[in-house]
RNA sequence: GGGCGGUUAGCUCAGCUGGUUUAGAGCACCUGCCUUACAAGCAGGGGGUCAUAAGUUCGAAUCUUAUACCGCCCA
């Protein structure tokens, strides 16, 4: 071995160099192999829009994790990545980009903006898929996908003629969410609620035969344009009577009439409510009951039209005049101008502070306009049947367990019919077709012919309704391929519980439906990373912490190793920037316990069977810790705990191979004794050093590849496909650990003595112990140990001669290891030590002896318990008494 | 209003089926060490009424109920 390792790990040397070999030899391409068992894992696929954040990185190192544990388990392995086109950021980019240009979409026209978002998707598109490969994702390139290609756009327009063909599409004038911003529709879930300080208007509106007025009260008096009913409830006494009367709106000057429903709440305002069925979707249900028209008066800008639109039964029927100084206004102008107009007529009667949930597209965050419109719509009642069994019935399990199970069952319970028709340009145009007759056809194919012109439905698809289809559109449905066959229905999904409704909902309504199979049998959704003051992350706090330059500052894996080792099971993490610095620095101790081996080998070694007998007490030892982490590390990965497989691993790794293993090997190497000795050694650490490449290397690809390349042997080729440690419970040693475990507590006494008397570091000191002949045969075997760890000059069995007033003890599983005082030891300070270790174990002897008199719990308690605490006591009372006895000679001698 | 989480060391969090002496880790802090792998390190140390209250139990950080506070989702 004559290449230098430097001192400090650089991962700037590794990490490109290693994922260019890696795809190079297209490790991460799985192959239908019917000699393998499949695992597959679909990305939730990013917006082409996207940059990478932290959440990206977290969600997708634990994708990573388990595909690549799979992988080395012997699985054809398949993460599928892609992204999705999502409508409205994407056209919302180019437009923006457009506005630069003093453009608008309109100025090029469909056609061509749609061949500019593609140029825009071409050029930037393979952003966040650059990114992810920064992090070390281990995705099948080959198979990346776009929901806007040919295969996936040919699976949505199958989709849709399906669904229509079975009357779960159709067509409507209803009342949707519309985001006035994008000027388009949104469905129900596309709408957050935000409680906002507003205003209850109370408004007065006269009587049509009389001067006198009722008053009604709204928070959006703009509506009262298209006002067409004042209504009470039917159980309010004090209006009863005047159900039927007609009053006038005021500013516009028009008559309705005054009617009664149960939707109204006589509590709320002033117990009579304007009824503007085409701007609300309460109202709307309450025109229908009364047949009232509907009177559209926003365009889809939320601009106040110059005419009013009249709806009756569906049908156009009528326009109404808009004064002018109001028509043109923005909806919010058009509020002021009322209200000021209002007040000018003394019809204003008062103005109350109200706080209300008001609707806001998660998109542009404008408040959502409820708006009259035709649109398409998916009726999800028969689809849900299923899709809510399969989760109650656990063939698709959610992790954390319980968690999400009644938000899922909830939302499928209550579910109402979905809005899938989007006003955009960018998307799966709506493969339905119109001609001049008013006639529709539905069709994947223009069905134009010569003589036959016909026009294709100018809206788009929600993009939820391609990437729905994402588990199985991806492997090439609607044809039966191969891939799909063997990948499909996936295994884990790796999600944030955001999207629970909009996405894993869907998924499973689309897989039952269209595949009559679950889409995946796992769903694992990770909590969100957050700041370090658990503030969500967000571009206007500016609290956002860029996972690039993370991985440029402290590397890919170290980014990786933070994340998850700070995660638990679907819990919120919170972060900050130094908190990287845990995953920099056990890089850098891996790096230099390999960098230690370097400079003691010869050549890397790692079968240590050959060196059977040889192998002594700490050989079996770790061998013992490292198939005890092997079982933890699988075990917890198996479970979904990925923080606590990695935390078995780390612990293993540094506090008990380099802490303890690879001190207690330095005098085998240093002193120049028996060869095997020394080899015996050196092939132990080599094989633990390997193994735990291996067990880490799905959590920190990079450097456990630079690594383990120095051991692998044969015709290994890469630690990405090698395979996982086989736990081997023959070298699980219970004997040896508990040896070990002796022996460290005894070096660690000696080494909080010599702290806490103050022996100089450097400063050897004589060691005298009083064990019975076993326990005194172990000491001997390991008197190495005790003198390169404990700084101790020599071990002799103390033969009761030594005066046990003049030294410090220590009292270990009923050993006594006594330190002769000489000029070492404070006796005044030592009498304090033992005094607190006598307080101390009396108190828990009392707590015992308590415990064990307690008839109830004798009675009542396993027998292994009672034993237990038996043993316990007799442990303390033993280590007790010898404590007093050196105590005691130790006062009487003053 | 309904559902779901959370409250454990100064900070961030583990603690899974109630019993491993008197609750752990990382960071931060204190002391001593540049000991021939690593100061991004080593050794040692201090620090907790497990949110509050009641209950179940021989035994509760852990189970139940209530309360308080924080957060998320739905209406």
């Amino acid at each position: 071995m004559t290449r230098d390792v430097p001192k400090t790990y650089d991962p700037k040397l590794v990490e490109d160099k290693w994922y260019q070999h890696w795809l190079d030899k297209k490790y991460f391409h799985a192959k239908v192999d019917p000699d393998k068992k499949p695992y597959t894992i679909v990305i939730p696929p990013p917006n082409v829009t996207s940059v990478l954040h932290m959440g990206h990185a977290y969600n997708n190192t634990l994708q990573d994790i388990l595909i690549r544990y799979h992988r080395k388990l012997g699985y054809s392995a398949l993460w599928l990545p892609g992204t999705d086109h999502a409508g409205i950021a994407t056209q919302s980019v180019v437009e923006r980009e457009l506005a630069r240009e003093h453009k608008t979409r309109h100025d090029l026209g469909r056609e061509r903006f749609v061949e500019r978002v593609w140029e825009w998707k071409n050029h930037h598109g393979a952003a966040i898929i650059n990114q992810l490969k920064k992090i070390g994702c281990s995705c099948d390139w080959d198979r990346e996908r776009f929901t806007m290609d040919p295969g996936l756009s040919n699976a949505v327009r199958e989709v849709f003629i399906r669904l229509y063909n079975k009357g779960l599409i159709y067509r409507g004038l209803r009342i949707v969410n519309w985001d006035p911003a994008s000027a388009t529709a949104l469905a129900d879930d596309e709408v957050d609620h935000i409680e906002l300080q507003g205003y209850l208007y109370h408004i007065r509106y006269r009587f049509a035969d009389s001067e006198d007025y009722i008053v009604v009260a709204t928070t959006r008096p703009e509506t009262l344009l298209g006002d067409t009913a004042v209504a009470v409830a039917p159980d309010d006494e004090d209006k009863k009577h005047l159900v039927g009367k007609k009053v006038i709106i005021p500013v516009v000057n028009r008559t309705v009439e005054i009617i009664s429903d149960e939707y109204v709440d006589k509590e709320f305002g002033s117990g009579f409510v304007k009824v503007t069925p085409a701007h609300d979707p309460n109202d709307f249900e309450i025109g229908r009951r009364h047949g009232l028209n509907n009177v559209l008066v926003l365009d889809k800008n939320a601009c106040v039209m110059p005419v009013c639109q009249v709806f009756n039964d569906n049908q156009y029927t009528d326009e109404i005049p808009v004064p002018d100084d109001i028509a043109g206004l923005d909806r919010f102008e058009a509020r002021q101008k009322i209200i000021e107009k209002l007040k000018a007529l003394s019809l204003l009667e008062k103005i109350e502070k109200h706080t209300h949930a008001v609707g806001h597209s998660y998109r542009s965050k404008v408040p959502v306009e409820p708006y009259l419109s035709v649109q398409w719509f998916v009726k999800m009642k028969p689809l849900a049947e299923k899709a809510l069994k399969v989760v109650q019935e656990k063939q698709i399990k959610f992790y954390p367990e319980n968690r999400f199970d009644k938000t899922y069952e909830h939302w499928m319970l209550t579910i109402r019919d979905w809005c899938i028709s989007r006003q955009l340009w960018w998307g799966h145009r709506i493969p339905v077709w119109y001609n001049d007759k008013g006639e529709m056809k539905v069709s994947a194919e223009d069905p134009s012919t010569d003589m036959d012109k016909w026009i294709q439905d100018t809206d788009v698809l929600d993009t939820w309704f391609s990437s729905q289809l994402w588990p199985f559109s991806t492997l090439g449905w609607p044809d039966e391929t191969d891939d799909l066959k063997y990948f499909y229905p996936t295994n884990t999904l790796v999600t944030a519980p955001d999207i629970i409704f909009f996405w894993v909902a869907r998924m499973i309504m689309a897989g039952m439906e269209f595949k009559n199979e679950i889409p995946f049998e796992n769903v694992y959704f990770n909590g969100i990373v957050r700041d370090e003051q658990g503030r969500k992350m967000s571009k206007s706090l500016g609290n956002g912490i860029d996972p690039l330059e993370m991985i440029d500052k402290f590397s890919a894996d170290a980014v990786r190793f933070t994340i998850v080792m700070l995660s638990s099971e679907g819990q919120d993490i919170n972060i900050s920037p130094k908190s990287f610095e845990m995953g920099r620095n056990f890089s850098n101790k891996i790096w230099n316990a390999f960098r230690f081996l370097h400079m003691n080998l010869n050549r890397p070694d790692t079968d240590f069977p050959k060196y059977q007998d040889s192998l002594i007490l700490e050989d079996r030892w770790i061998l013992s810790r490292l198939h005890k982490a092997i079982r933890d590390v699988s075990e917890n990965i198996g479970r979904f705990r990925l923080n606590d497989a990695l935390n078995a691993v780390y612990h293993f790794f540094w506090h008990d191979y380099c802490d303890w293993y690879l001190e207690m090997i330095k005098p085998r190497l240093y002193n120049q004794q028996s060869n095997d000795l020394k080899n015996a050694a050196l092939a132990v650490a080599c094989y633990v050093m390997k193994s735990s490449m291996e067990l880490l290397h799905p959590f920190i690809p990079f450097i456990t590849e630079e690594i383990w390349q120095t051991f692998k042997t044969g015709t290994q080729k890469s630690i990405v496909i090698s395979d996982w440690p086989e736990f081997n419970g023959n070298l699980i040693n219970e004997q040896a650990e508990r040896e070990i475990q002796l022996i460290q507590d005894a070096i660690s006494g000696i080494r909080n003595l010599r702290a806490e008397m103050e022996v100089p570091p450097g400063k050897k000191i004589p060691l005298f112990v009083e064990a019975a002949d076993s326990t005194w045969s172990l000491i001997l075997d390991n008197k190495n140990h005790f003198i390169s760890l404990a700084k101790i000059s020599e071990i002799n069995r103390s033969d009761g001669t030594l005066n046990k007033s003049d030294a410090g003890v220590l009292v270990i599983k009923n050993v006594e290891f006594l330190i002769p005082m000489a000029e070492l030891i404070d006796r005044d300070k030592e009498k304090v030590r033992l005094s607190k270790e006598i307080e101390r174990l009396s108190g828990l002897e009392k707590t015992l002896i308590s415990k064990l008199k307690n008839k109830n719990f004798i009675d009542k308690a396993p027998e292994n318990i009672i034993e237990n605490e038996r043993k316990k006591l007799a442990g303390v009372q033993e280590n007790l008494e010898k404590i007093r006895k050196n105590y005691d000679n130790l006062v009487r001698s003053n």
